[in-house]
DNA sequence: GGCGGATACTACGCGCCACGTAGTACGCGA
DNA sequence: TCGCGTACTACGTGGCGCGTAGTATCCGCC
């Protein structure tokens, strides 16, 4: 579990703000970083999602691996997310740390 | 998840840590907290998730009003839920702001 | 040189749930 | 008594999370 089972494309956008990365390195990164693992139809679906959304997009394919990157508005959209995602968490845990 | 905000689970169960409250006392909290408004479909329908999975239950109805509060296994699973989250978040936000 | 395993996807389908809309009913102030 | 806010219940729909299966390539290794 995780952040577990849900929202593979934020998962997915972390993972691309540390540079340009093919799926099957998303899944690794993904894994090591948030301990979740993501299968292909999760993955895929939604950075199939994401780029249609124009959040990530494709490069040049590379053999078999088809590497994505952060758009800037991906970027943006990422820092506004973890930040209010970040504010919540932290009211959270105040409240469940003070009682 | 929504980290997301798109989880109606984890900004009730966030509410209720702050102690027990009927639905639309969650609304107005949630909203106020996170800036998210949940609908009625949304709330009640991921609050009777809650109660079904144990991390919430209901207290005694108040006249038109249905109070919860959350459980030992639901604080349990929100500070869990809460800390995994967190670090991925700063992670994240470690990526978004080193370049 | 063929065999097995890891890599890197594509394809597909099921089921849950987020979300909106509509409807019900009570209470309160003017 | 009319309207407005409160507090729900009921219901339908579409999206997407997630698993499974299939395809193809590349890399040793004996």
């Amino acid at each position: 579990m995780g952040i577990a089972t849900q929202d593979p494309g934020l998962l997915i956008m972390i993972s691309l703000a540390s540079g340009p990365k093919h799926g099957h390195a998303m899944m690794r990164d993904v894994e090591s970083f948030a301990g979740v693992r993501l299968g292909p139809g999760t993955l895929y679906g939604a950075l199939t999602r994401l780029d249609e959304g124009g959040l990530v997009e494709p490069l040049a394919v590379e053999g078999r691996r088809q590497p994505y990157r952060l758009t800037p508005a991906g970027l943006t959209a990422l820092r506004a997310r973890l930040g209010e995602i970040g504010q919540a968490v932290s009211i959270g845990l105040a409240r469940v740390t003070g009682r």
